[in-house]
DNA sequence: GATAATTTTCAACATTTGTTGAATTCATCA
DNA sequence: TGATGAATTCAACAAATGTTGAAAATTATC
């Protein structure tokens, strides 16, 4: 049988289905079983393949924080790169959001999950502060320094509250949890974002 | 034995316990048990009181839901009335923020809990929409309605769209996460907010 | 094709979960 | 005092949870 493309092996189906579970419902309110059934494996190979439960969460959370950092970090490069190390700001705060829009705009179901799953990893007080900082925070420090260099004289505080605030819009805004549509009574809908 | 102060009845220690338990880890990272513990009470008294574990969530999220709607409605009332029923944009915005600012601002730590509670509720996708739409959009809207009032002229659509940036940004700041305090290094903390 | 290593399944474990009903204490009032 | 109803405790239930070890199946290596 020739041109017949595999199955997605295994553990990658687990952190597919685990993605978008944990993205709905959180760490606690997902089973392992739930996870297993909604991949189409044994519970027990979550296990194996990941170790215990926190585990599976931290590579589910890794896997495309890794990707979304690096192209972050290149399309600051390349504003960089672009304006003899002087972006404007505007420069800085699109290299920040593009590359979400990019994802989102693919319509990747996969990306939506995790841009969900990060909105609630966020505003989870106890081990989400600390998986924030792991993979996102050196980053962040990174867009920071360049804000900081392209204003000067701004009180050093007011750009870290500006940070604040624009993740915490983006983040409410990617969570999709419908809530614009239903307020708005239709007349908004989550799906178009026109930055 | 004269003026002796009665300690709070039990049914408001639960609700006090639950309430910074649910903030913390949301609602299936607790347990009943885990609340009765905190709350120095029998396990079947949560049932007794509030019936299942969902209803107690609800209480919880409530009691103090309509004190700060509350709250809002009379700032908004009292900024229309001040001015003719025409309050300026900023009279508008001051009014949804005072009272939570008021709140924080008093020390309360109940007060604390339940603002972290509201953003986990917030981005919890499931059934935390449906508890955000019964007990805040409608105060919600009367408030988006004296927007578009302020501003003829404006895109409905983007009243909407500022009302959500807004609230996102609210939001994270008051889960008290932490993550301020840690990106900047201790260089801003999230108890100073100076509107 | 035999052997070794990896992947997957099966069955079960000890705990913990939410919930309940009967028993007990407490307060109210005739 | 004694009876009534609410508040609280006690003990226990069935179901579900994360995790594990040993067997079976699959894949790789020589």
């Amino acid at each position: 049988m020739p041109d017949y493309t595999p199955p997605a092996p295994k553990s990658e189906r687990i952190l597919n289905a685990a993605e978008e579970l944990f993205a709905l419902h959180g760490f606690d309110g997902v089973t392992l079983r739930r996870i297993a059934t909604a991949a189409e494996v044994d519970v027990a190979l979550l296990n194996y393949h990941f170790g215990v439960k926190k585990k599976l969460f931290e590579a589910v959370f890794l896997r495309r924080a890794e990707i979304l950092n690096e192209a972050r970090l290149n399309a600051l490069l390349e504003a960089e790169a672009g304006s003899g190390g002087q972006p404007s700001l505007e420069q800085i705060v699109s290299a920040f959001l593009r590359p979400i829009q990019h994802f989102q705009l693919t319509g990747d179901q996969g990306w939506r999950n995790y841009l969900a799953l990060v909105a609630w990893v966020n505003s989870s007080s106890v081990w989400g502060e600390e998986m924030m900082h792991k993979s996102f925070d050196p980053l962040v420090s990174r867009f920071i320094e360049a804000l900081k260099k392209n204003m000067p004289d701004a009180d050093p505080q007011r750009v870290y509250w500006a940070y604040q605030f624009l993740s915490g819009a983006l983040t409410l805004t990617l969570a999709q949890t419908g809530r614009i549509d239903r307020l708005s009574d239709g007349l908004c809908r989550e799906s178009d974002l026109e930055t």
